[in-house]
DNA sequence: AAAAAAATCAGTATAAATACGGATGCCGTT
DNA sequence: AACGGCATCCGTATTTATACTGATTTTTTT
C-alpha cells in the first residue's frame, strides 16, 4: 500500500516540524514537504504532484490559507486541504467549509482524531467533528442584530426584490402604490447602510435575511 | 427530574404513532401532542407552553417543516426543532440549519440515535451528525456549474457591483469605459439567469460566486 | 489555421432606481 | 395624552440600469 502522501503548511516552524514528528509514528502518512506559507506552498505542489492533501494553517503571511483554499478550488485541484487553526469561531469554520476545506481541526486536537481524519479525508470524504459543526451551524442560523431590524412589511418587500421583481411588479403583487415599495426599498437599504440594491441584497444574505 | 415534553410533527398517521410507541419506553421524555402539520403545531404549542422540542418533519401539507421554522425564530420561540426527514440532500439539511433547526435526522436513524439527539439538544445543543455534516459541507462548497461559468473579468465585476459600486465607479477603478462594465453586467445577468442586479447578486451568493 | 470565447467600445431609447423633500392614519408604549 | 415606529402615499429631478442592435481586438481552444 502506497502511503498517503501529505505536506504541513505552517509559518510557525516549531508545530511544522513537530507534527512532522508526530506523523512519522504512522507507516501510511508520508510528509512529503514543510512549507511557510502558501507562496512555497503551490511550488511545492508542482514538485510533488501525487501529494494527495495538505494540512493548512489559517493565519500565514503573504498568501493565507483562505486564498490556498480558494486558489486550489479554482484550478480544481485533486489535493485535498484540511484546515488546522487555533481558531473555533463559526466564521472562520464556515468560510473553509465553503471554500472546499475538507475537514477543519483545531490545535489542540489529539493525535488520534488528527490521523482519523487523515484517513477519512483520503477516502475522498469530507470530516467535521460535530462540536466543530455545531459551531458553524450556530454561526449559520445567527440572526441576533437582524432579527428586529426589519418590520415584517419590509422583510416581504425584501424577499420580492431579491427574487428580481421590480418596484411595479412588487405594488401590485402586494396591492399597492409604488411609492410605498419606493419608500420600503429606501428605508431597508438606509437600516442595513448599503449604497444601493445590489448591496443591500448582498448583506442581505451575509445576516441570513434572505 | 421532570421528563422532556414534545411534540411530533409529521403528516403520515402511523410514522407518527411508530414514533409515539417508541418513544414511551423512555421515562425522560414524553410526547404531549401528535400533529399532522404546522397550523395545527401552532395551536398545540399555544396550549402547551413547557414544551421543549418538536420533532419536524419537513414534507407536510397547509404548513411545512420549512415555515414551521421560519416562524418559530421569528417569534424567538424557545421550542427546539429537530428536523426528520427522508431526504438526505445538503440542500434541505443547509435550509435547515440556517433556519434553525437544532439537528437533522434521517426517518431511517435507529433510535438510538434519536434519543441521544433529543438528549443532546434539550441541553441546548445542536447535533448534526457527521454524515449529515459532510452532505450540508458538500453542498455548500458545490460550485461546479458556476466553476468556469463567468470570466475573470466577469468575477471582479460581480464582486465590484455586490459591493455597492455603480457602473460608472467601477469602469474608473478598472480604467475601462462605462460601456465595458455595462456590457460586462448584462452578460452575468444573461449567465446567471437573472432578470435584474438585486437578482443576479442573490443567484451569485447562493452559488459562492461571491 | 480556424473557431470560439473574452474583453473592449458604441448609439439610442426606455425603464427603473435613488435623492431630496414632504404627508397621514394607525398602533402600541410610556 | 403624547410619542415613536410602522405602513401608507405624493412630487420633482437626477442618476442608473436595462433593452436592443451592433462592432473590433485579443486570447484561448480545437
Amino acid at each position: 500500500m502506497t502511503p498517503i502522501k501529505l505536506i504541513i503548511a505552517d509559518d510557525h516552524e516549531l508545530f511544522r516540524n513537530g507534527l512532522n514528528e508526530l506523523l512519522k509514528k504512522y507507516d501510511d502518512v508520508q510528509v512529503v514537504a514543510l512549507v511557510e506559507d502558501g507562496n512555497v506552498l503551490f511550488q511545492e505542489l508542482e514538485k510533488h504532484t501525487d501529494v494527495a492533501m495538505v494540512l493548512l494553517d489559517i493565519t500565514m503571511p503573504n498568501m493565507d490559507g483562505f486564498e490556498v483554499l480558494n486558489t486550489l478550488k479554482n484550478r480544481n485541484s485533486q489535493v485535498k486541504p484540511i484546515v488546522i487553526s487555533m481558531h473555533d469561531e463559526g466564521n472562520y469554520i464556515a468560510s473553509c467549509a465553503k471554500n472546499g476545506a475538507y475537514s477543519y481541526l483545531l490545535k489542540n486536537t489529539d493525535q488520534e482524531e488528527l490521523i482519523k481524519t487523515i484517513r477519512i479525508v483520503n477516502d475522498g470524504k469530507k470530516y467535521f467533528h460535530p462540536q466543530i459543526a455545531e459551531k458553524m451551524i450556530n454561526y449559520m442560523s445567527e440572526q441576533s442584530v437582524s432579527e428586529n431590524l426589519l418590520s415584517n412589511k419590509e422583510k416581504e418587500v425584501l424577499g420580492l426584490i431579491a427574487k428580481g421583481l421590480t418596484t411595479k411588479e412588487i405594488a401590485k403583487q402586494l396591492f399597492v402604490s409604488s411609492r410605498t415599495i419606493e419608500t420600503h426599498r429606501a428605508n431597508i437599504i438606509k437600516k442595513l447602510e448599503a449604497k444601493n440594491t445590489a448591496e443591500l441584497i448582498k448583506k442581505a444574505t451575509e445576516i441570513n435575511l434572505i
